[in-house]
RNA sequence: GCCUGGGUGGCGGAACAGGUAGACGCAAGGGACUUAAAAUCCCUUGGGGCAAGUCCCCGUACGAGUUCGAUUCUCGUCCCAGGCACCA
């Protein structure tokens, strides 16, 4: 064993052992119990950077903690390698999107390996493999002909100078990003899956992922926004026309006095042709045209509207009622059309109140009288209704039943459900992802590549600056095709799905990545499936882990699996912050860039002070990014790892601290010198695992603290993954060896000395599995043996003193403290606890009415 | 506005089931070793008080309550973070 802890020679050396030995290779054996354990695959930006660090060294200790305990760990790794950026890289340095992301892959790769973790890395994946995206492909076209997807029009933005689709993000306050023109909608036809359908079932099991955080659920359920109401028509005054509108408070029917339309919505053209608002409505629907969706959205925005000129009908009680257009109105959502009542619905109240229509109070709270609702705002909670005719009189919930019994009986309305969710649109007018494998035919339609064609592969030759359209559609050579059905010429589909398809299955194909009779081998995925623990940040928390569950649900609904949700137990890590540092002159300043004298900043360009800013999320615009190599460079892998578990627990955020690395980095060395002073002592000595009874006491007492610390590292791990504290515990254990003097140590001494050192490798070994196999080696253990040790146990026996320390109370307060045998009876605890000098200072002279005894803790005296 | 979390020393964080608040680490101060420095090791470290102790008082965002006992449970208030947000 060397003298000092030379992290760099000995990870070297073990990765490489890891990699030739293939130690984490998974194999599938339906004779042992398996174990899944995923982290979200990452994007090949380029460089991994903290965040991914954190993430797979949580990932890391499960896989290798389960590992041990003798699991099947399956724990493989790969590359979620379409996407924008790589176009936009391609296209800066003119190079090839392909040429991109393999390199960044082959970087990251290299990076991911000098962190040791315990990847099969024989099953990596990159989705932008022909290999795998045939399968998204064949997948697309099983779901196609199962009716699981549509095409519609759907808005995108629209740059007119570069003749091309700009996704969300590249709109800049309503500007492209690239030329500075204003933003146009456009309609596009599109494809679309229809997770709709599946709204309900997703919602449903939401409550039963038990293993998944709250908040996730929460989020997931508010997004899809299941609102339970009613559908009614109201019939439109003098044409043989009807506006329908969904709505979830059919109690308040009778407080509807005016009608708003999207500005799309059919209708209202209708309504206005031939009337003298003609034009000031044509203006609107036009203004409201030109804006982006994002715009249009914006909530603070004022509720504007205009009428149409046309009038409809309440149902109810034949009131006429002035149809507007509103900003506000939806397409999207319900009807397109609000039945506004301004008596019960703030949005509606301040149109009303700019517009001058009627406020009619149809609710009235329960102990408020009626002329005091709505006066200086909408009043939308539930009470009884007033004003509604027959229905007057009824609280809110009957009220609605009433009503909507009332529609659907005399044909005017039904019960109806809406969701926030809509369907997924799929389509991206872009070059670097998976073709839509379609062929258009002017006779036939959309028609499906047929599966023995597929994969449609991705052109490697189109120039993605072609005439400023999307690229694929101006390459000739993939868009003239003949149709599969008539042989007719026809035109090759030229969008590319969603980057989030990829990733909705790509846990599935890890099972058997390198599977080409289909998408999955099914004894393969019926094993592995499904994964155990899934971790990764919260920003996927709707989107991903959304999608993710409906995939796996169109799975089983064709019959490929059999189960339907994909991950039983799921760990959001909090991000990873560290404070930002800002020069005047200079902007945001990276550390690499600032001096610090004392404690204070400088800009290392001007000299100047800088001013420290608030503690932020890592991100390459503020600057406050740590290389994640050259901290592996610098201190190891294993430093950087312990550091990464301990600053924090695994859901909280980790604000990063140069001086929390030296700690991890210290306390890694104290490990290293500790066994460095017992190893050759100890070789040849049998570790002790009898009972502690019959120890002398130093060394029984640190025989039970290793077996405390063996239960307290298990149990953090096992229950709630809170590895900060797991370590700490092995702090604990390694303190207490240090305090032992090797030259004074007797022979019971030594045993229980190897003991604990062989517990303390073994319970660091997933932490830190280099050093850990160094260390446990050193002390004559078989080298390379560790990680494949079974994770260690303790005895009941061996996890508390014969003697217990309790403290005396006086009315609650601390007054003393003694020390007694475990199996003392209470009436010898309560005599020790009325002895003890201090309390008796604060009972002397005063009535005792009761002594409390709680076994091991404490004896409460009060008087 | 609604929904989720969360407020504990100078800092990151402990306290798992109402029972010794501040484990473990960082920072700071003092000391040892050294010609010196680094590294390492030891000690102190929530605030306040004095008669200086096996001492007392205060202290877990704030205010009440339940309890022999509350960081932990209940109610109210304030603040912070994240998500959703014209959804009819």
């Amino acid at each position: 064993m060397d003298q000092k802890y030379h992290p760099a020679e000995i990870e070297a050396r073990w990765q490489s052992v890891w990699q030739k030995e293939k130690t984490f290779a998974a194999r599938t054996d339906p004779d042992r119990e398996k174990y899944y354990l995923l982290e979200m695959f990452p994007y090949p930006s380029g460089r991994i950077h903290m965040g991914h660090v954190r993430n797979y060294t949580i990932g890391d200790v499960v896989a290798r903690y389960k590992r041990m305990c003798g699991y099947n760990v399956l724990h493989p790794m790969g590359w979620d390698a379409f996407g924008m950026p790589a176009e936009n890289a391609a296209i800066a340095n003119n190079t090839h999107p392909a040429k991109w992301t393999y390199e960044n892959i082959a970087a990251m790769r290299r990076e991911l390996k000098s962190l040791g973790f315990s990847y099969d890395w024989d099953r990596e994946i990159a989705t932008c493999t022909p290999d795998y995206y045939r399968w998204e492909q064949w997948l697309f076209i099983r779901m196609y002909k199962k009716d699981m997807i549509y095409r519609k029009e759907a808005h995108v933005n629209w740059c007119e100078r570069c003749q091309t689709v700009l996704a969300n993000e590249q709109v800049e306050s309503g500007d492209c990003w690239r030329c500075g023109d204003p933003v146009r909608q456009k309609n596009l036809k599109q494809w679309f899956f229809k997770i709709t359908d599946y709204a309900d079932d997703l919602l449903e099991y939401c409550d039963r992922l038990d293993g998944w955080p709250e908040k996730v659920t929460t989020m997931q359920k508010n997004w899809i926004g299941k609102s339970t109401g009613a559908e009614i028509d109201f019939p439109v005054e003098k044409m043989d026309e009807s506006i329908r509108v969904f709505t979830t408070r059919p109690d308040t029917l009778f407080g509807a006095t005016f009608m708003c339309l999207a500005p799309e919505h059919p209708l209202v053209e209708t309504l206005s042709a031939g009337k003298k608002q003609g034009g000031e409505v044509a203006g609107f629907v036009e203004r409201m045209a030109r804006e982006s969706h994002a715009d249009r959205i914006m909530e603070t925005r004022e509720k504007e509207g205009v009428f149409t000129g046309g009038w409809c009908i309440n149902p109810l009680n034949g009131r006429r009622m002035p149809v507007y257009i509103a900003n506000f109105a939806l397409m999207e959502y319900g009807t397109g059309a609000v039945m506004s009542v301004p008596a019960h619905d703030q949005r509606d109240y301040e149109f009303a109140k700019k517009y001058g229509l009627d406020i009619i109070v149809v609710i009235r709270p329960e102990d408020t009288d009626e002329a005091s609702v709505a006066a200086t705002e909408a009043y939308a909670g539930d009470g009884i209704m007033v004003n509604s005719g027959d229905f007057s009189g009824m609280d809110s919930a009957s009220g609605k039943e009433a009503v909507i019994e009332y529609t659907e009986k005399n044909g005017i309305g039904k019960r109806s459900v809406n969701y926030r969710l809509r369907d997924w649109g799929i389509s991206r007018q872009r070059y670097w992802g998976a073709p839509i494998p379609v062929i258009h035919c002017d006779a036939c339609g959309a028609v499906p590549v047929p599966e023995k064609d597929l994969p449609v592969v991705l052109p490697e030759d189109a120039d993605l600056l072609a005439g400023g359209k999307s690229p694929l559609e101006s390459l000739e050579s993939f868009v003239n095709v003949s149709c599969p059905e008539c042989d007719a010429p026809a035109r090759r589909e030229t969008d590319t799905m969603d980057t989030f398809v990829e990733s909705s299955w790509y846990f599935e194909r890890y099972c058997s990545p390198h599977y080409d009779a289909g998408i999955f081998d099914p004894d393969d995925v019926a094993y592995w499936m499904p994964v155990d623990q899934y971790i990764g940040g919260v920003e996927h928390a709707v989107m991903h882990l959304l999608y993710s569950r409906y995939f796996t649900r169109v799975l089983n609904d064709l019959g490929l699996v059999g189960f339907r949700e994909p991950f039983t137990r799921l760990l959001t890590q909090g991000m990873v912050c560290k404070e930002t540092v800002s020069c005047e002159s200079h902007g945001f300043l990276y550390p690499e860039e600032t001096d610090y004298k004392k404690d204070a900043p400088f800009c290392a360009r001007c000299g100047k002070e800088a001013e420290t800013g608030r503690v932020e999320k890592m991100s390459k615009s503020k600057k406050n990014v740590i290389d994640p190599n050259a901290l592996v460079e610098r201190y190891g892998a294993d430093t950087v790892r312990l550091f990464c578990l301990f600053a924090a627990p695994p859901e909280k955020d980790l604000e990063w601290s140069e001086q929390g690395v030296e700690g991890s980095f210290r306390f890694l060395s104290r490990v290293w010198r500790l066994f460095q002073r017992w190893a050759g002592r100890l070789a040849d000595t049998t570790p002790y695992t009898g009972e502690p009874g019959g120890l002398p006491e130093d060394a029984r007492d640190l025989y039970i603290k290793t077996h405390q610390s063996v239960k307290k590292v298990t149990d953090d791990i096992e229950q709630r993954f809170h590895f900060n504290t797991a370590i700490s515990a092995v702090m604990e254990l390694t303190n207490r060896m240090n305090a032992v003097e090797p030259e004074k140590a007797e022979a019971p001494m030594e045993g229980v000395m190897r003991y604990a050192l062989d517990m303390t490798a073994l319970l660091l070994c997933p932490v830190v599995p280099h050093i850990a196999e160094e260390i446990w080696a050193a002390t004559g253990n078989k080298p390379g043996t560790l990680c494949d040790q079974p994770w260690p146990g303790y005895r009941e026996d061996s996890l508390a003193s014969a003697t217990r320390l309790l403290v005396v109370q006086v009315n609650g307060k601390l007054r003393g403290r003694f020390e007694i045998d475990a199996d003392a009876d209470e009436e010898t605890i309560k005599s020790r606890a009325l002895e003890d000098p201090n309390a008796v200072r604060f009972i002397r002279g005063k009535t005792i009415r009761k002594v409390i005894v709680v076994r091991d803790k404490l004896v409460n005296i009060v008087v």
